[in-house]
DNA sequence: CCCAATGTAATCACAAATAAACAATAACGA
DNA sequence: TCGTTATTGTTTATTTGTGATTACATTGGG
């Protein structure tokens, strides 16, 4: 019994029942509950399966719908402060992308009263700029309810459509090395459609995210004109980035 | 029973009932109040759901738009009972198109737990049904922010590619000699796309409106496959719009 | 207004699961 | 043959989840 049956075992536990059982499982493989938690943590690392206390779930079932507003409070003060340097950065008669997630949001109530055109495809974002000063422009499609964003080709195809002056993205990962990565294919495209689309690409990204390499990569650092992070950023790896040819705002 | 599936089912649970009950639910789970107590506060501290005293709410993600609530006041009693008619068409795997307005909203809260697709323009019909068991799609574009929903090129553009079961349309006014009217050509524009795109067309309609001309006509009665009103309708009338073809639910 | 009934928070206790360090084993190539 | 490496199992200390007990808060009637 080796690690690819049991593996196999699991997943297909997994895929049955929605959830296991280390104990019990370590019974049925005729090996020893360590061995399974092992490879629980191989297979959770690679994202087919979330851990829990005693056993394992599907990923979907544990990825409940957050409340966005509360996720957002993680890193809350650094990522108000990368979104106040990058208000900075936006004129009156502008047309900019904001990306989803929790680091572009706190955007949104620094420019509900710009003369400015938004793109986004961000719940969020159209929930907070709906009804202000701001024209609002939405990327279509179908709306991917745990990211409260809408994703997939109508939205991707939607997005090179349009022609904007800035775009704000966030990242779940970035590094010298490997460039820009994501948690989800999904959210990468969203974000290339934007670059492409774009005449000058801001990342918004807290210092705890740089040289973080999350699991899919999908832009070379190229992609970026300015990097916007936080005072947290090691003065070193700073200038790193600038040599390799980014505007870096601190 | 692990806290990750005792968290899917009280999540669950929420969004079928609208609430849930600590010792009730301790029953269900074969586990002590305690624990369930444990669990809605882990929930309620991500913002998943309210504590109330015995008990847990949804928490109301409609941070909806006032105005629209105000506006949606008028005759709600009828729109109500209309879209309890109209929701009863509705089967399991349908795909189905929501149009805005007052008289099609309350068809939300009554197909939240449904297993359907909905395709819609409105920012509140987006709202309401973000989160729930609806695949929700969305038409993008330019918002209208008095109307709260996408208008315009992009979106009739985009509705034109979907092909939905059913389309529940509002209208603002509606006569056997003159058809459908609109007090808005934008909006005149999305029916027609949505009908264009559906099999069978549901006019939502309340009495009030019958035989009421506004000022933008811009479809045939022949465009109607149902039209749904309320018991205020003439019986005269009602049989009147049979006889030009209309199926009429009352 | 008070009182009983019910729900809740706080503390402790216990069992199960876990991580960490170490040992045993097998596979592999030089 | 040896040493290296990957994999698995053992032991022990620690953490986590759960339930019991008690004291306190909230609710809804007299």
């Amino acid at each position: 019994m080796n690690f690819q049956l049991r593996k196999q075992h699991l997943l297909a536990t997994l895929e049955q029942h929605g959830s296991l059982e280390v104990t019990e499982t370590a019974r049925q493989l005729q090996t020893t509950p360590i061995t399974i938690r092992r490879d629980l943590a191989h297979l959770a690392a690679k994202g087919l399966l979330v851990r829990t206390h005693g056993g394992a779930v599907r990923p979907h079932v544990a990825n409940a719908p957050v409340a966005f507003h509360r996720k957002a409070a993680a890193n809350l003060a650094q990522k108000e402060h990368i979104c106040r340097l990058a208000a900075a950065q936006i004129a009156d008669g502008d047309t900019i992308f904001i990306d989803c997630g929790s680091t572009t949001f706190p955007l949104c109530p620094l420019i509900r009263h710009r003369k400015i055109r938004v793109v986004t495809n961000s719940l969020p974002v159209l929930f907070e700029l709906a009804g202000s000063a701001v024209q609002v422009v939405v990327a279509g499609g179908e709306v991917d309810a745990e990211r409260q964003a809408m994703h997939g080709l109508v939205a991707v195809e939607q997005l090179r459509r349009y022609q904007v002056d800035k775009a704000f993205l966030g990242v779940d990962g970035l590094s010298l090395r490997r460039g820009l990565s994501a948690n989800s294919e999904q959210e990468a495209s969203i974000s290339l459609a934007a670059a492409a689309a774009a005449r000058h690409v801001y990342l918004l990204c807290d210092a705890s995210k740089l040289e973080r390499d999350k699991y899919f990569q999908f832009a070379p650092l190229s992609l970026v004109g300015t990097l916007v992070t936080d005072p947290a950023a090691p003065a070193a790896l700073v200038a790193q980035y600038r040599e390799a040819g980014l505007l870096v705002l601190v």
